[in-house]
RNA sequence: GCGGGCGUGGCGGAACGGCAGACGCGCCGGACUUAGGAUCCGGUGGGUUCACCCCCGUGGAGGUUCAAGUCCUCUCGCCCGCACCA
């Protein structure tokens, strides 16, 4: 039978110390001018029903990070909320009949919570948010009046993402290899009328100062940097012939444009039909058009999609070389990119290249590599390095990199382009024809056109008895009572804007929220936002390395641009943490490798599912679950339980001792506990290695169960009572709940989240003695103990007195001798 | 194809260029036990011996260095991101 005092019962213990926070609001953020503050922050969650562990790792990175900062005098903000908005929500309602989305939502958010105080996370509830509240969404669409009012919101026509499965348009970030990052069902094109914010007039800023943020990880701002895309060019003008009709293609290699030998335009580009239109090609090419336009976006982009193009019978003129060349359509090219044509240079590209030799098109070599000279009918691929120019007119000899600005310049000066920069970046569409989000504040009046809601009439509250149907139509659409609204400006007959707004609209700017989360005057208050902006440490997965992130920083940039927010950055330092995996893979329902959090806090309790997560892995790697794993952490809690437990009422507070007086297993023990502070601290402090901070406190239990076999009287309890209030202050981070019972059980007053980090003392650290290694010729032969601070000469003569030494290096030469205190000494001899 | 990351025991993972494998899991042994799948203590890379010494070991091949898991060059393998972007 388990003895009573062999494990601690964290069913009683946890829930305890958890009222007993909440009684005494001790995480509430502290209104402690004084202190520097630390804004820490964890990707909100969408409340999808449970925890899962992804949750669990992030938060609890995040809870480490904040009790940390705190215990180490900082006014820590560490806020809660919910992404509450979204299509899961009213899938759920569909499938469930009758259940209102907003019942749904509310239900999961009762749970998640209660899972989050469950697991001890330090958050400060009252600030607590909910996109899909009224009183959230309200500033969401105040924030879209704000982006129309400087003209970053507009609506147009356009070819857009269609998810057909999901019966709404996606933003391009939603739209992963042709299928919706959601249901994975394949996109359609749409040409629909829609909202979109003006993302690209950010491109250059949201590109630039990605320099700034040193903080964050190289892969994610690299990613961002990729989607940017940015390319620097020249746009030229390629006159049709006969027509008076111009092609403007954009090229990033000006310099090969004497090697043009054909134009192709992209299936949907505005000048196909009318360069068709009466020639005998005409109907092949409408056909074909049309072929390519049903293709879906897989299809389409797929890397193995063959090329395909259609002579048009038309012809433009090279402007710089006068030269006539064909036109024609091809599937590869995007309309989307560039001016939706490419000229077609085969001899420096390898694209254009392959396809020119499939239709028999010729190719002009116009850059001359250093090397042998390149004979186009021999070529075996595009030559799309640097070289000297050639076969181009008044700029023959001109390296290739000084051509790109020469040429440029010359088309300029001739009117017949310009130098641009492109960016693959696109708008960012924020209609959703869903109902599930928050309304878009515009009505529109026959008389007046578009008209912004005033904003004091905000919210435009979403109406609760809704048919939530995926029709294609926004739901709300269905709703006379919501759409039927008198024009503002006019007070004649309006009609509302139906759609709602891509949900990343809300949780681009929840971050500035929580600094004033009940303020019904304000988006925010001033004070607020300049004390506790930016983010100074941000915890979340790599998936929103582009989307979330991106959208933020372009929210945070029009922000600090209309003074609302005095940062032009949001997110100070970035952590991305790793997945949590099991048997390898990412957990799933359908690979039925889930374990739930909830089980594992039933069985062994929060503290052990925390401190598991946190030792198994570093934070940016993937995790690998294992129940052993967790076994054996909670096997360390119960052996601290053991430990310190029966100390209550025996460990009387004591002032710490003085090092220089103690000796032998004190000294050491003193040591340990002041090396284990210095290695927490710069672990958790510094490089967030909250693994190895879980392994040194480890080892210093260890230590202090070799420490206790020492007799009372032999040992000083001035040493014992630093070592254990060290260990549980070092360890409540970590371990909210039991570190808090401890330290109420060896009756120490407060709790243990509210006392001062420990401070370790470098003298105690410091060794008595250092071993230093002897080498001979790189091979060890001896280890030599030596007092610390001994200098290298010292050493040296140390080293030669040792007879061992003398005898290995009698005879020989000694050719070089490095010394290296503290680490070894290396004798070179021949 | 381009960009980024990673290769260390049976496993998760440690190692300012300085005794590779901390800590944990697993395994083996001992103690305490009627018993232990509890607890405490000890051992645990491979080889040879089976006490000691010694030799070999961080995907592979070179190089720099007194000294390389760590730095440099090449190479193999895995993971992630982007991908007809003109």
């Amino acid at each position: 039978m388990m003895k009573m005092e062999d494990r601690y019962d964290f069913s009683k213990i946890e829930p305890k110390w958890q009222a007993w926070w909440e009684e005494r609001d001790i995480y509430r953020t502290p209104d402690n001018h004084g202190r520097p503050k630390y804004y820490c922050l964890e990707m909100f969650p969408y409340p999808s029903g449970k925890l899962h562990m992804g949750h669990v790792r992030n938060y609890s990175i995040g809870d480490v990070v904040a009790r940390f900062l705190t215990m180490n005098g900082y006014n820590v903000l560490h806020p809660m909320g919910w992404d509450a908005f979204g299509l899961p929500a009213e899938n759920a309602a569909i499938k469930h009949g009758n259940m209102h989305p907003a019942v749904w939502t509310n239900d999961n958010i009762s749970t998640m919570r209660s899972q989050l105080k469950q697991l001890g996370i330090s958050y400060d509830w009252s600030r607590e948010i909910a996109t899909c509240h009224p009183g959230y969404y309200r500033w969401t669409q105040w924030l879209f009046l704000q982006l129309y009012k400087h003209g970053l919101a507009y609506k147009k026509k356009a070819a857009v993402n269609w998810c057909p499965s999901c019966a709404t348009v996606l933003a391009n970030e939603q739209v992963k290899e042709g299928v919706c990052e959601r249901c994975k069902a394949g996109v359609e094109k749409r040409e629909l009328e829609q909202w979109f914010f003006k993302i690209t007039d950010y491109a250059e800023r949201l590109l630039e100062d990605l320099k700034l943020l040193e903080g964050w990880p190289e892969k994610v701002k690299i990613m961002q940097e990729n989607w940017i895309g940015r390319s620097e060019g020249a746009e030229i003008q390629f006159p049709v012939e006969g027509a008076g009709d111009t092609i403007t293609v954009f090229t990033t290699r000006p310099d090969t444009v004497f090697g043009v030998t054909y134009m192709v335009l992209a299936p949907e580009h505005p000048l196909v039909e009318k360069l068709i239109e009466g020639r005998p090609e005409a109907e092949k090419i409408r056909e074909f058009v049309k072929n390519v336009q049903s293709q879906s976006e897989v299809d389409r982009t797929s890397t193995g999609a063959e090329k395909v193009g259609l002579l048009t019978g038309a012809f433009c003129l090279n402007p710089l070389s006068g030269e006539r060349v064909p036109i024609l359509v091809a599937n590869y090219v995007l309309m989307e990119y560039g001016t939706g044509c490419v000229m077609g240079v085969p001899a420096h590209d390898q694209r254009d290249f392959e396809f020119a030799r499939k239709y028999g098109l010729p190719v002009r070599v116009v850059i001359q590599p250093g090397g042998p000279d390149l004979e186009p009918d021999a070529m075996i691929g595009a030559y799309t390095g640097e070289g000297v120019m050639i076969n181009s007119g008044r700029f023959n000899g001109l390296p290739s990199r000084e051509g790109i600005r020469a040429v440029t310049g010359y088309c300029e000066e001739k009117g017949w382009g310009r130098g641009v920069i492109n960016y693959r970046l696109r708008d960012w569409l924020i209609s959703r024809q869903r109902y599930w989000g928050a309304p878009i504040p515009m009505v529109y009046c026959d008389g007046c056109g578009i008209v912004p809601v005033p904003e004091q009439y905000l919210p435009v509250e979403l109406p609760m008895n809704v048919e939530f149907k995926p029709t294609g139509r926004s739901p709300l659409a269905e709703c006379p009572e919501f759409v039927n609204t008198p024009c503002p400006q006019c007070g004649g007959q309006g009609r509302r804007e139906t759609d709602t707004m891509d949900t990343f609209m809300c949780s681009s700017f929840y971050y500035f929220r929580y600094t004033s989360p009940r303020n019904e005057e304000r988006v925010w208050g001033e004070e607020e936002i300049n004390r506790w902006l930016p983010v100074d440490q941000y915890i979340g997965g790599v998936e929103h390395a582009i989307l979330h992130l991106l959208y933020s920083r372009f929210f945070t940039k029009f922000l600090y641009d209309i003074k609302l927010v005095p940062c032009e950055e949001p997110f100070t330092n970035l952590l991305t943490q790793g997945m949590v995996l099991k048997d390898g893979a990412k957990m799933s329902k359908s690979k039925g490798n889930v374990v739930s959090p909830e089980d594992i806090v039933a069985t062994y309790g929060a503290d052990t599912a925390r401190l598991f997560i946190l030792f198994a892995a570093p934070p940016e790697r993937d995790l690998e679950w294992s129940d052993q794993g967790v076994e054996g952490c909670y096997r360390f809690l119960n052996r601290v339980w053991r430990l310190v437990a029966p100390m209550a009422g025996k460990l009387s507070p004591a002032p710490p001792p003085a090092t220089e007086k103690l000796v032998g297993v004190d000294r050491e023990m003193h040591r340990l506990t002041h090396a284990t502070i210095k290695k927490v601290t710069g672990d958790v402090g510094g490089r967030f290695n909250f693994n190895t901070a879980v392994s040194a406190i480890m080892e210093m239990v260890n230590g202090l169960y070799q420490y206790r076999e020492v007799p009372e009287t032999d040992r000083d309890p001035a040493v014992l009572n630093e070592a254990v209030e060290s260990l549980l202050l070092l360890l409540a981070p970590f371990a909210p709940h039991i570190s808090e019972e401890l330290w109420r059980g060896i009756g120490r007053s407060g709790s243990v989240h509210r006392q001062p980090w420990p401070q370790w003392k470098e003298g105690a650290v410091a060794e008595d003695e250092v071993e230093i290694v002897v080498q001979v010729n790189g091979k060890i032969k001896d280890r030599i103990l030596v007092p610390a601070g001994i200098s290298q000469e010292g050493m040296k003569d140390m080293v030669y007195s040792r007879s061992n030494v003398q005898r290995l290096v009698e005879g020989r030469r000694v050719v070089k001798v490095v010394a290296v205190p503290g680490k070894l000494v290396n004798i070179v001899v021949r």
